[in-house]
DNA sequence: TCAATAGTGTCTATCAGACAGTATGAA
DNA sequence: TTCATACTGTCTGATAGACACTATTGA
C-alpha cells in the first residue's frame, strides 16, 4: 500500500515539479483579409489575399529591450492560466484588432526546442478571417508603423520574428487548401454575394477552367449543394447592381460542409 | 534606457517565473489498424477500422493511487525537454509498441482548463496507423488484459481516463475525413495492393456509389492520378490471387496528394 | 461443371469545357 | 450606340451509374 490513502490525497501531493515543465504557452494568429477592390461602379473586385503583421517594439514596458524587437511578427501572447489557447487567440485579437465573433481555425502547433531564446515556449498557431474594413477602422488606431497588410510575396522579404516565417509559410498553404475543400470562402465575403465576387476569391486559390471560364462557373455555381440564391419576400430574386450595370442574383452559403472524396 | 545593456543580458535575467506555466505537455497517440480479415483463400478481405488502447493500472510504479486508474485511456506520456510533442509521440509509441517509421498526424491539442485533475496539462493529439501484424505480435508480449483493439461503437461504451472520448471521437472523425480526401488509405495497405483491397478500406468510410459498384470501381480507379499497376521486370502487371482465384492485377500509390475542390 | 472474383462492354443521362450569343443598363 | 458584365444556348467529348456479360481458376 503506498502512502497516500485516496486519490484525493494523492492529487493534494501532486507537483509538477516532477516533470520539468515548458516556460511559456502562448498562441499565434495569422490575420487574414482578403481586399475585395472595388476599383469603378458597376465593376466585379480585384481581390488580394493579405496578412496582418505587427512590428514589435524595441523595448517592453518597462523601457528594457524586447524580445525579437523591431522585427515583424504574428499578434498574439501568452495563454493564461484557467484558458485555453483558443480562448487566449480570442482575447488577443480583441484586444489588438477589436474583432470579435471571428472565424477562428487552429492549424498547428510549434514547439521546437530552441524556437523563441526565452526557452521552451510553445505557440498554438491559428489563422483568423477579418474583413478589410475592420482592419482599416483599426489601422488608423495605432502607430501606423505598426501594423500593416502584406501579401505572400512581400512577407517573404521581411525579417520575422521567431520561427513565424514558418508558421505564416504553413498559414498561406492552409488557407489556400481549406478555401478549396471547405466553405470558408464565405468568411472572404460580404453575407450576400454575387458568383463574380465568389470566383474573384476562388480565382486567387486555384486555376480550374471551371471556375476561369465565367460561363461555366455561372452555369454551376447555382447546383453547388452549399449554395443557394437569396430570394425577396414575394419570392423572386435578390439583385445587386454593385459589380454591374445589369443587375445580378445573389447568393449564399447554407449551414453545411461538404466533403470531396479523392477517389 | 533599462537595466539591461543588450539583449544577451536580458535573456540570462529572463525567468519564466514572470507568467504562470503549464503544468505538463503531453502528446498521446490514437493508434488505429484496418485488421484486413482474409477470411477464406482466394477471397477479398473484410475490413475492420479498429483503435488500440491500454487499460491504466491502478497504482504506478512507487505504488501510489495512479491518475484515472483502471480507466482505459490512449497511450502517450509527458513531453520531455528538448523534444517536440511529435518526437514524443513517436518516442511513446516505440517504447509502447515498439513501432517506428509510422505515419503519424497531429490532428489537435486539447488544453480545456480541468480536463486534468492534477493541474494545467495540454496534451497534442495523434493519430497513428500501424499495421495489424504490428500490434497482435506485441500484444502477446503485454499482459493481456492491458491493451485491446476497440471498434468506434465498441469505445463508445467504455469508461475512458481524462477527455479521452473527446479526442478519441475527432480522431475517427479526422481519420475518415482523411481517408478520403488524402492517400492515407495507403497506410492501412500492403504496399501492392489490389482493387479489392483498396475498395475494401474505402466502403468502411463512404457508401458512395461509384465505390460500392465493384465494375465502376474497377473502371475508374486505374485512371486515379494517384494510383499506377505495378510492373515486373518484363514490363507485364504484377498479379496476385490472395484476392482471388484468377490473378488479379496490383496497384502502388504514387508519391503525391492530389487536392480537390468543392467548387 | 459451379461458384466466386476480376475485369470488359455498352447504354443513357449528365456533365465539362469552350465559346457564341443575348440581355441589361449607365454613360 | 457602346461597352462591360451577367447570363443562356449549344456543341462535343468525357464521365458516371447501372448492369449485363466474359474470363479465370480452384474445388
Amino acid at each position: 500500500m503506498g502512502k497516500y490513502k485516496d486519490e484525493k490525497e494523492m492529487l493534494e501531493n501532486y507537483s509538477s515539479n516532477k516533470y520539468v515543465t515548458p516556460d511559456g504557452y502562448t498562441s499565434d494568429i495569422a490575420v487574414f483579409t482578403i481586399e475585395l477592390r472595388y476599383l469603378e461602379e458597376h465593376k466585379p473586385p480585384v481581390a488580394n489575399l493579405k496578412l496582418m503583421l505587427i512590428q514589435r517594439s524595441e523595448v517592453d514596458a518597462e523601457g528594457e529591450p524586447n524580445i525579437e524587437g523591431g522585427k515583424w511578427a504574428l499578434p498574439g501572447g501568452f495563454v493564461k492560466p484557467h484558458e485555453t489557447a483558443r480562448m487566449a487567440a480570442i482575447r488577443e485579437l480583441q484586444e489588438e484588432t477589436s474583432v470579435k465573433n471571428i472565424h477562428l481555425h487552429h492549424f498547428g502547433v510549434y514547439d521546437d526546442p530552441g524556437r523563441d531564446k526565452r526557452g521552451w515556449i510553445i505557440s498554438n498557431a491559428f489563422y483568423a478571417i477579418v474583413t478589410e474594413d475592420y482592419l482599416l477602422e483599426r489601422k488608423a488606431a495605432y502607430d501606423a508603423q505598426n501594423v500593416e497588410l502584406f501579401t505572400w510575396e512581400e512577407v517573404q522579404k521581411l525579417q520575422l520574428a521567431f520561427d513565424h516565417q514558418k508558421i505564416i509559410a504553413d498559414a498561406f498553404k492552409m488557407i489556400k487548401k481549406d478555401i478549396l475543400q471547405t466553405t470558408v470562402a464565405k468568411e472572404f465575403l460580404p453575407k450576400e454575394f454575387t458568383l463574380s465576387e465568389l470566383r474573384s476569391v476562388l480565382l486567387l486559390v486555384t486555376n480550374d477552367p471551371g471556375i476561369v471560364n465565367d460561363s461555366s462557373f455561372v452555369r454551376d455555381a447555382p447546383k453547388y449543394p452549399f449554395l443557394e440564391v437569396v430570394k425577396d419576400a414575394k419570392g423572386k430574386n435578390k439583385t445587386t447592381t454593385r459589380t454591374a450595370k445589369r443587375s445580378t442574383r445573389l447568393f449564399r452559403y447554407k449551414e453545411f460542409e461538404p466533403i470531396n472524396s479523392i477517389y
